[in-house]
Order: structure tokens, then sequence, then C-alpha cells
RNA sequence: GGGCGCUUAGCUCAGUUGGUCAGAGCGCUGCCCUUACAAGGCAGAAGUCACAAGUUCGAGUCUUGUAGCGCCCA
């Protein structure tokens, strides 16, 4: 049945194969299953109109590990996919691409913009879902949706009636975050704060009735235009006298009053500053406090409005804050101006500094539902890894504060509430609608998308009905997402998860790391830094960039992009792809021997790797168990190239080529056993070369390995015995190989070896000759107490044993003393710490007895091995 | 301003409850196309564990402080 294996590993000649083969066989789909335990994942719903990146790569290749393991270990293992609708991002798409066709937003109706962006959705909805199945994925896509699914909608309308009903939303006029780019407002989450050099300017509002003036520092001077009063601290004694007089306002002749209030700091400043109710926060909250006007001098876009004199308006407020500061100037108004750095709020989306803008939004009281979300983190009920976002996440809950829901845009779902035509003050909030439908009009906006995706974990089975998927799949197992989203998304989802369903949504957080490029710069498309994973999966495979990313990403910190890693992978899956090719063809007629390992009588090498198989299989369940993907990797990544290929198959040749048939097959099967099991543990990381692997390792009865056995650790296979006994033959082994490379012996020479030992060695050496002899190229071995060191030859010390190599003329005696010397250097060093502990008789008191021995035992240990290395070095003088 | 995190070999990172001669990969140096793999093998060089103080018989590991870097929040 064994098929030869090329040369080298060719991913694309397999990947689309597997896939498709795990596909026609359902393997993917999972029903509800009342003999089996769910284990389940919801996907963060990608962009619908996104592309694939690094960053998805990294998180979906998280989630893909963990469901093929929850499969394989036996549970019903249901990975839920789909997209999200991304409101902002794509109706700006949108709005972009009918730019380019020449057509205007605002000359289309809300329908017919509508069916624009269903036909981009349409367009380019399903590129990301291919993309996923390129990676390996292997979600339930008979499960996949769509936030703005007909079912899903439902889920978002009934969330709002429900808060509604419940006193959660309501309606305000208030200062927003305001992006002029989409002309909406967004939530404080969208708004990314940067440091920007400005300046600071200096104002002289003129005092009325008084040759005074009273001069306000500001960051943005085309808002005086809106300026209603001009505040100071009210213990602040050189304005005392002015509190309560007027200010004429210049450029606009208003007279506003100069009011005190505690907000002003002294200290700031000239302790004066000009208040613009409709434009700042803390301006807003002193205008409510002293009755002040609000006056809103912009339109929609951030140009100035009629409030504002004639000479202002309809400019940009970059045009506006240059025209202001000239006419201050000319009419003497302007102090000075200072260089200054402030903080500015920008549009995620937008890109654009947002602006505070006055207006009527739907907002939701978010204390209330924080509650519950908040107890279950600090209680440990919701774990998150690594565990030190559970900080972010507590002050951000504990700070919490109402949440604008509703968006000036048309793609999403339009808020479920409708104004009666006759009185628009009275509401009807429902999902259907009123019936007299005619008498009412439905609300512009739509919701913010969050508002929508904070359901994914229920809304995905079409709560509110009630079905069985929801009882089965509900909760979660766990969710992979990027800390990035935290607040947007991870700690709403816990709050809808215990307000509509009184339970947690999952159970574990794992929070990925960031990927930046080398220079640890944020992957971005401005930059044009990102990689595309496309090109990396030919390039590299896709196994190789699913195992290489995993291995270079480690936990809780950011990953720094390289492709020297994506190398790795690749060489790791050529070097298993040969190993196994090795193995096969080693099979005699292809057939793997039926022999029970657990029965036999194996060798020091075949024990040895079995234990280490083990103990291997342990750690990585262990590092997975913890979230540690990365350590996972690396555990099988050494076991297999450094133990099982470096080693062990160097020693099965011995056997594959000898005469002993018996121990050959032994060896044959102890390799495939291996192999199978390194097959299954890796089956998540690298889905399809292992698959592949599989089909030529695999029994008749055997499944697919994609639902085959979950690999668990057999204590009593641990043989500590065996793994000492392995050691010492390394060291040997390495000892006389480095003595050869040291002294230049080309590689293909034979070279004697003599050994002054005692018995053990001499039984060891006998025990292990031939592995020996292959691994180091030597023709025989000469051992027993009484031997000599014969005339040119070099010295590897092992313990109290002394083994010589007579190398001739290729002796360099100056190579040998500097390699015995920086020995015994090494050892002294050593020793002295070692004798400082023991000779301190705090340590001997207080140290556990066993540590107290392992000293003693070094010494010993140390010093005998000095003495043979001296002894040698003493020889070469 | 508040909070979180990081600093271990040239680079990227491991280092469990404090106690093996501080590890790995990549890179580097030398030798080798040895019949699984040159995407490979063998061997080697390379570390004041950021700095300072403290706790302790003992600190890369715990405590405090300092410096630098990064992120989040205001």
């Amino acid at each position: 049945m064994t098929v030869q294996l090329e040369k080298v590993y060719t991913p694309s000649a397999i990947e689309d194969k597997w896939y498709q083969h795990w596909l026609d066989n359902g393997y993917f789909h999972a029903e509800v299953n009342p003999d089996k335990e769910p284990y389940t994942i919801v996907i963060p719903p990608p962009n619908v109109t996104g592309m694939l990146t690094m960053g998805h790569v990294l998180n979906n290749t998280i989630q893909d590990i963990l469901i093929r393991k929850a499969r394989m270990a036996g549970k019903e293992a249901c990975w839920i996919p789909g997209t999200d609708h991304a409101s902002i991002a794509t109706e700006g798409q949108v709005v972009k691409m009918l730019k380019e066709q020449g057509i205007d937003k605002n000359s289309l109706t809300r329908e017919e913009f509508l069916e624009h962006a269903w036909e981009w959705k349409e367009k380019y909805g399903g590129i990301i879902i291919q993309q996923l199945k390129k990676l390996g994925c292997s979600c339930d896509w008979e499960r996949e949706r769509f936030t703005m699914d007909e079912g899903y909608s439902k889920a978002v309308l009934s969330a709002f009636v429900k808060l509604y009903e419940k006193g959660l939303i309501y309606k305000g006029h208030r200062l927003v975050n305001w992006c002029p780019v989409s002309k909406s407002a967004i939530s404080d989450e969208e708004v990314i704060h940067q440091e920007v050099n400005g300046h600071l300017w200096y104002f002289k509002y003129p005092v009325k009735d008084n040759d005074e003036f009273l001069v306000v520092a500001t960051t943005r001077p085309e808002t005086m235009l809106g300026d209603t009063a001009v505040a100071v601290h009210p213990k602040d004694e050189r304005f005392t006298h002015l509190v309560g007089k007027t200010v004429t306002l210049p450029l606009v002749g208003r007279e506003i009053p100069i009011i005190a209030d505690d907000y002003v700091d002294p200290e700031f400043g000239t302790g004066c500053v000009k208040v613009t109710p409709a434009h700042d926060q803390n301006d807003f909250a002193m205008g409510e406090r002293h009755n002040l006007e609000f006056i809103n001098i912009m339109n929609d876009d951030a140009s100035l409005n009629e409030n504002t004199p004639k000479a202002y308006q309809n400019l940009s407020r970059e045009d506006a804050r240059k025209a202001v500061l000239k006419d201050l100037e000319k009419q003497g108004f302007l102090e000075k101006t200072e260089d200054y750095v402030n903080k500015v709020g920008y549009s995620e989306r937008g890109q654009v500094p947002i602006e505070f803008y006055m207006s009527e939004q739907w907002f939701m009281k978010m204390s209330d539902l924080a509650k519950p979300a908040l107890q279950s983190v600090s209680d440990g009920k919701i774990k998150f890894h690594p565990e030190h976002w559970i900080k972010t996440y507590k002050h951000w809950m504990e700070n919490i504060k109402d949440w604008c829901i509703s968006r000036q845009l048309w793609w999403g779902h339009q808020i479920p509430v409708w104004y009666h035509r006759e009185d628009p003050k009275r509401l009807h909030v429902s999902v259907k609608g009123p019936d007299d439908s005619d008498n009412w009009v439905q609300d512009e906006d739509v919701l913010d998308t969050w508002a929508s995706s904070w359901l994914w974990p229920i809304a995905v089975h079409n709560w509110p009905d009630e079905s069985d998927d929801l009882k089965y799949f509900y909760p979660t197992d766990v969710l992979v997402t990027g800390p990035d989203i935290i607040f947007f998304w991870v700690a709403r989802m816990i709050m809808t998860g215990y307000e509509f369903r009184s339970d947690l949504p999952f159970k574990d957080v794992y929070f990925t790391s960031i990927i930046r490029d080398n220079k640890g710069r944020k992957f971005s498309k401005s930059l044009g830094n990102s990689p595309d994973p496309f090109e990396l999966f030919e390039e590299y495979g896709t196994d190789a960039v699913r195992f290489g990313t995993m291995l270079m990403a480690p936990q809780g910190l950011d990953v720094l992009f390289s492709s020297t890693h994506l190398e790795v992978g690749r060489n790791f899956m050529n070097k298993l792809w040969n190993a196994s090719r090795f193995v096969l063809m080693n099979l005699e007629d292809g057939n793997i021997p039926e022999i029970d390992l657990d029965k036999e009588e194996l060798d020091i090498p075949e024990r040895w790797i079995l234990s280490r198989l083990q103990k291997s299989i342990k750690a990585y369940n262990q590092q997975l168990n913890s979230f540690h993907f990365n350590e996972a990797a690396k555990v099988l990544y050494d076991f297999t190239w450094n133990d099982f290929c470096d080693w062990y198959i160097e020693i099965a040749k011995t056997r594959f080529y000898g005469h002993d048939a018996s121990a050959a097959d032994v060896s044959r099967a102890t390799a495939i056993q291996v192999l199978r099991k390194i097959f299954a543990v890796l089956h998540p990381f690298a889905p399809f070369i292992s698959e592949e692997l599989w089909a030529h390792v695999k029994r008749a009865d055997d499944p697919d390995l994609i639902v085959g056995q979950w690999p668990q650790a057999n204590d009593n296979k641990i043989d500590d015995t065996a793994e000492k006994e392995m050691e010492l033959l390394q060291k040997i082994v390495t000892g006389i190989r480095t003595v050869r490379s040291r002294m230049n012996v080309p590689p293909g020479s034979q070279s004697e070896l003599i050994a002054k030992c005692d018995s053990n060695m001499v039984v060891f050496l006998q025990k292990h000759h031939t592995i020996i002899s292959a691994l180091t190229q030597t023709s025989s071995v000469t051992a027993g107490p009484d031997q000599t060191k014969p005339e040119q030859s070099a010295t590897v010390v092992i313990g109290k044993n002394e083994l010589y190599i007579p190398l001739g003329d290729l002796i360099d005696l100056n190579v040998e003393k500097v390699r015995l010397q920086k020995r015994a250097d090494e050892i002294n060093g050593h020793l002295m710490e070692i004798s400082k502990k023991l000779s301190n008789g705090q340590f001997i008191s207080r140290a556990p007895k066993s540590v107290v021995i392992r000293e003693k035992e070094k010494q010993e240990e140390m010093s005998a091995e000095l003495e043979k290395v001296n002894a040698n070095l003493e020889i070469l003088q």
C-alpha cells in the first residue's frame, strides 16, 4: 500500500485534496448529540468585505487548533463561522465605490443605497470565507451566519426592544463624538487619541465697561465663534472683581458673561478659559451648570454653519482656524502663540479629528449590565489568558459610561423605533413595527455594529427563539480574540450572556498577540507592510505558515513577524516528511510489522524514545491546556527533530542495515508508532501534512486523522532508567565527535577507541558498541581499568572514565590543551561556588537535605572529572 | 496624570511553587553533498539575566526603587 514519497514535501499537491475530503465526509459539521460533550467556539466574525490578514491567520489558526484537538478528543466540536456587516466601514467603502462611479450617496434614497450595498456585499462578501477555508479552518460551514441575516437581525432588534422596555435604552440630546467623514456619531471606543504638535493661542477678550482684557488660551481658535462665556476659578483673586461682568467676543460681537467655576485650573495658561458649550465636553458641563447658551457652529461635515459670522460660513474647520487667527491678529486680539503638544481624538474609521457635536442620539445605560459581567470575571468563572487582561477589563467596567448606540448610517440594523406622524412624541418600539405603518415614521438611524455583534454567541442560534442548538452549544467554551476589542466586544458579549441567558457566554478568553512587522510597527494598509497570507501559503505551505506563526507568537506579547519563522515551519514540515519517507522506505514490502511493543523486551534506544514520546505528549498537552501554543509547538518541534530524527532514526539505521531481522522489525514498529503519535498531536497545528502522512501509516480500520484519537500521555511508559542510560550514550558519542571535529579528522575515516574505565563502563561500551561505532566512526573499542593512554591520542573525560582516541599525525596538542583547560576552568568555577555553599553552616542547616546532598554529589562528580582532566593536561605539558 | 506590560546570547523568545554547570530557534564560525532530508548533518563560539537596594542559607525567579521601551485609559 505504501507509495514512495517525493524527496521534497510539496504542500500544494495535497492541501486542497484533503480539505475537500474533510468537507465531503462532513467532519466539520456538528449536531446536538447528548452522548457527547459539546465543545463550541464562535468565530470573531470578520468584516464581511474584509480580506484575510496575518492577524486572521494567527487568530483562526488558534481556534482551529482548539477545535481540531477537541474533535479528536471525542467531543462534539462545533466552530461556528460567519461575518460581520461592519456598518461604518462597509458603508464607507460603498460610498467610495459609488463616488468612483460618479454617484453621490445623497442623491440616492435609502432603498437605492442599500441595493448597492447588498450588491457590494454579495460581490466581496464571500472572499474572506474562502480564505479561511484555504487556511484549513474546520468550521461548521452549514452554520455560517451573517449579522444581517434575517434571524440574526431579529435577535438584534429583540435585544433593543427588551432593553428599551427595561428602561436601559433612552434617547438623549447631548455632545457625542462626531466623525465628520462618516457624518455619524461614534462611541468613545472608536476614538483614538493621538499626540499632535500644535499651538496654544492666547486671545484677548475685552471686558465691557472696563479697560481690562481677559486673556484665554486655546488649541482650537475657530471654536471661539461659539463661545458663550469666559470662566475663571472662584478662588482666583486675580479675577474676583470681574466675575459677573461680561466681555465682548471679538469677531462676533456677542456679549458673554464671565463666570466662576471649579473646573478651571488657575495654574494652567492664564487661569481664564473660553467656554464653548456646544463643542467641548467640559464646557458642555459648565454650560449646564451656568445655564449658558449652546451655540452649534458646525455643519455635519465640520464646516462652519450659519451661526457664525458670514465671513466664516461654510469654511472647513481648518480654513476657519486660519481666518479666525488672521482676523484676531489684525484686530489686535491675538496676544501670543506658543508651541504645544496636545492629544487629539481621531475617528478610528474616518482617520480625521473628531468633533464634539450636539445631537440627538440613542444611549444605553451600562452600569447595571456591567455588574454581573464584572463579577464573573472577578470570581474567575470566566478566565482570561493571559490573566493580566483582567485588570484592564475591570478598570473599564468599573468606570463604564453610557453607550451611544445610534449611527447616522443606512447600512445596518435600523433602529426599531417609530414616531407617530401626528404626534412625534408618541413612540412605537417593537421588532415587527406598528400595524398601521402608514401613520408612523421609523427612526432613520442604524445601530452601532457592536450592538449587534455583542449578541453573536446566542444570535447565531436565532435567539430569542429557544432551540436545542442554543441549549446544547451555549455557553461556548472559549473565545479567541485580540485585546484591542476587549471593550468593544468581549466585555459586551459577557453582558449579553448574563442579561439574556443568565449565563456566561464562554469559559475562557484567549487574547492573541498583535502581529507587527519586524520593526515593531502595526501592520497597516497605508504602510503597505502587511504580507499577503496567500503568497505565504504559496511560498511556504499552509501548514508551515500555521506552525511558524504559532511558533513565533509569544504569550501576551506582540508578535514581530518575520519570514524566517515561516522558513522554520517549512523546514520542519520537510524534516518530518523526510523522516517519514525514510521510515516508510525501510519497511519490508511496505508492511508495518505487527508487533505489540508493550509485550516486547525492548532495548535502551527504543525504551528511551518511547519514554521521551510520552513525556513530550504530556508536556504538549499541558502547554495546550494552558493556551501556550508557542510552547506546545516547540515541544513537538524539539522532540521530533532532536530526539526522533537526530538520535532515534540514526540509531534505527544500525538496526535496519544490521543482521538482526527481529531487532530491525522492532525498530520499524517503534518508529512507526512514534510517527503515528507525532502526526496525531501535530494535526491541529498542521492538518494537511499530518493527514497526508497518516494515510501512509494508518491501519485498515483506522479513521482519518481528523477524527482520529487524541494521544494522552501514558506514565507507565516513562522510563527514567533508559533515559539516564541514553544520556550517557549521547555524552560519549558527542564527546568523541567533538574531539574528531576539533582535530579535523575526515568524517569518513575510522578511529579507534580505548577506554580506561570501571567495569560498569566496560559493560556499557560493549552493549552499545554497534551504536557508538556507527555514530562516531569508531572501528574498534578496547576497554578496561588498566588501559593506558596511547601516544598521540586525545582524551574525552566522562565522569570518572577516560576515553582515548588515537589520532596519529592529526593530533594537535595545542587544541587538546585549550579544550581540556577550558573544561578545567569551568569545573573549577563551579567547584568554587559549591564549596562556598557547603562551607556555609547556614546553608547546611537551612537548605533542604536533598539540595545539600545534590551539592555534595556534584562536588564529588566534578572533582573526579577535574582530576582526570588535570592528569591529561599534565601529560601534555 | 492613572493603569498594564516588557527588559535573559547579535535577533526572536523559553525559564513552572526561589535550589541541575541559565536553555531553544534563527544568525554566526569550521568541517561534511555520509544511500531520509543541503529546506540537511556534525561540531563550535557567544550571556554582568536593564540597573540599584532589600528579603533569604540561596534570587533570572520574590519585594521596593530607578532607567529605557511599548500599550491602554483619562
